[in-house]
RNA sequence: GGACCCGUAGCCUAGCCUGGAUAGGGCGACAGCCUUCUAAGCUGUAGAUCCUGGGUUCGAAUCCCAGCGGGUCCGCCA
């Protein structure tokens, strides 16, 4: 809570008989600057006073006496407080310059681990794929701003069926062939190829079966085709990491420990913590808690995804101790993973709290992607495509050399790309128009860049530092709006950590921005006389900041020309 | 059949958890603003049964119930 609502908090508690924690619960901020700073609503109070809200607002009007406060008007059934101007510049704007990149960064302590965004090892990574990964990347930049040690972790799923069925095609049709193009391209064709021959020829699926016992058992050349075609996957897949900016601190692979989670399932059913169903297989009841039972080893001694998971967050927790884990995957699988924190909870399993990061699927015009019918926007093709439009665009507005090009291209497309993504809500599907999705005005990623673009510019114009600061000066609508929303960043990162809301802190910059635009259209800067010039730079250099603090926590790059 | 999510202008979206002062933005449409610190910008106009019907409340887009519409899941798939 900023100092100015604790003022008013305190001198409001001298009149009320509720607690301070319940006044500063009921403080607003009025939908309309000009009613006020802060506002207090009399509502509630009716009940308990016994008088009409109107009547106590206007009674309030003439006792409460606030520090920093310049005017108490009682508007209706609100009592609305003007704070002084002055003091509010001052205390925003040193704040903001004093801590810098620190600004709005909180005192959490955990330990959490989260783990995104864990692909398939037989296809290229899609648009689900780059949600995940912008999602993932910027929570934990969020979390770790609140001041918590993030430990960023990916899983291959590199075993299974639909691996099988890439090496299956790659053997049959591969003729041996060394990867021509980026290498889970190749391999995600080969998986694509098998989809369509299957189609015609269903006994595949037999060879398919067959392949995956020899690879259970350990079949020397199935396991020597297995690395080939699972190496080319995460191979392009590092590549593909690298331009979306993302690195694990460590990465499991399915293939390396879906073995142990059966013993971890067989020893709990020994204790009596699971039970056999009629067929034989070891469940889960979950029936009593309002879940679906779930089979965790079948009769014929196999292991399931769950299983594989049970051991995995007990990994986790081994290597990292961590007091929470969050798994960065699409809704589609909420109830498995509600399944998952009962039967940890069951087998009476440390792995931390743990969190599952649900986010929405991401449609094409024409449905649902494909990735086996090859209906998909691949994530290399996508990133390629949006710096390629950016690109257009710089070149409209600059002559670059080739290399500046190519870099400012790369911030302002990738910005774009990042908070088209991150600006939903994240459990909401959404469909993605290629043609419309990606654009570079309105409400979008270059907008919050070119808003820094021009403070940069003013400064670099200007080139010295504001020196006769006056935070009397600051006197226009538009400067005090700015200040005001300054002073909530710190509230708005919090909030976004707290519900793994990205999109808080997009919506955020988009208001500062806005506000900054209508400022600079409105107001001059540099002309203005010496005071003022410096004391708006002042206000400038602490946008500037906020912007940047902000870009950061969604990834997103501020270049200082656009 | 059961569980979960969603329904706000032609389109996209915020607000819903924690009920209050004229429901914010953006795209598209229309009308304007570059001899002024970058027009990737700014201003204005038109455009909303906040899915429907009940209920709670002094007050409901927001809370509760029912219904309608859309999505996801309920496999010994991952």
């Amino acid at each position: 809570m900023d100092g100015f609502k604790q003022e008013i908090v305190k001198a409001l508690k001298k009149e009320l008989k509720i607690s301070e924690q319940e006044i500063s619960d009921l403080m607003e901020m009025p939908s309309n600057p000009e009613l006020g700073d802060y506002a207090f609503p009399c509502f509630r109070l009716a009940g308990v006073i016994k008088k009409a809200p109107n009547k106590i607002a206007s009674e309030l009007q003439e006792k409460v006496k606030a520090k920093n406060v310049v005017e108490v008007r009682a508007a209706g059934p609100y009592l609305n407080f003007f704070v002084d101007k002055k003091e509010l510049a001052k205390a925003t704007i040193e704040k903001i310059l004093a801590e810098k990149k620190n600004f709005g960064r909180g005192s959490s302590s955990k330990k959490i681990v989260i783990e995104y965004p864990s692909p398939n090892t037989n296809k290229p990574l899609h648009l689900g794929h780059v949600r995940n990964m912008l999602l993932g990347k910027s929570v934990s930049r969020l979390l770790e701003f609140q001041g918590n040690k993030v430990i960023q972790v990916n899983l291959n799923n590199d075993r299974g069926v639909h691996i099988c069925k890439a090496m299956l095609a790659y053997k049959l049709w591969g003729e041996g062939r060394k990867p021509e193009k980026k290498p889970d391209h190749f391999v995600g064709d080969f998986y694509v190829l098998y989809a369509k021959k299957a189609e015609e020829k269903p006994e595949l699926e037999e060879e398919v079966q067959t392949m995956l016992r020899k690879w259970e058992k350990g079949d020397k050349e199935t396991i020597e085709l297995w690395k080939k075609i699972s190496g080319w996957a995460k191979k392009g897949f590092e590549e593909t990491y690298e331009k979306f900016g993302i690195k694990f601190e460590k990465t499991y692979n399915e293939s390396e420990h879906y073995k142990e989670g059966k013993q971890i399932v067989k020893a709990a059913f020994k204790d009596g913590m699971l039970k056999k169903d009629k067929e034989g297989n070891i469940i889960a009841e979950l029936k009593k808690k309002g879940l679906p039972d779930k089979v965790l080893l079948r009769k014929d001694g196999t292991s399931v995804y769950m299983t594989q998971d049970i051991n995995l967050a007990k990994i986790k927790y081994k290597d990292f101790r961590m007091d929470r884990s969050i798994y960065v995957v699409g809704t589609e699988q909420i109830l498995h993973f509600k399944q998952l924190l009962k039967i940890i909870d069951i087998l009476k399993i440390k792995a931390g709290e743990l969190y599952h990061l649900a986010y929405g699927m991401v449609y094409l015009p024409e449905g649902r992607m494909k990735s086996r019918e090859g209906k998909v926007v691949d994530a290399d093709d996508l990133v390629e495509g949006i710096i390629a439009l950016a690109k257009d665009e710089v070149k409209k507005r600059h002559e670059l050399k080739d290399g500046e090009l190519d870099e400012r291209a790369k911030q302002i497309g990738m910005g774009a790309l990042n908070f088209f993504i991150l600006k939903y809500d994240t459990p909401k599907d959404f469909i993605f128009n290629p043609e419309e999705s990606i654009a570079l005005e309105g409400e979008t990623g270059p907008y919050i860049q070119y808003a820094h673009a021009r403070i940069c510019s003013v400064f670099k114009k200007h080139g010295k530092s504001p020196a006769k600061i006056d935070y009397e000066k600051l006197k226009e609508k538009e400067e005090i709006m700015l200040l005001k929303i300054l002073g909530r960043f710190p509230h708005a990162a919090k909030e976004a950590a707290e519900q793994y809301k990205p999109q808080i802190v997009s919506r955020y910059l988009l208001e500062l921005s806005q506000q900054f635009n209508e400022f600079y259209h409105q107001h001059q800067v540099l002309k203005a006389e010496d005071s003022l010039r410096d004391t708006r730079l002042a206000l400038l250099e602490a946008v500037r900041q906020v912007i940047r603090n902000g870009l950061y926590l969604l990834s997103i790059d501020a270049p200082e020309e656009m």
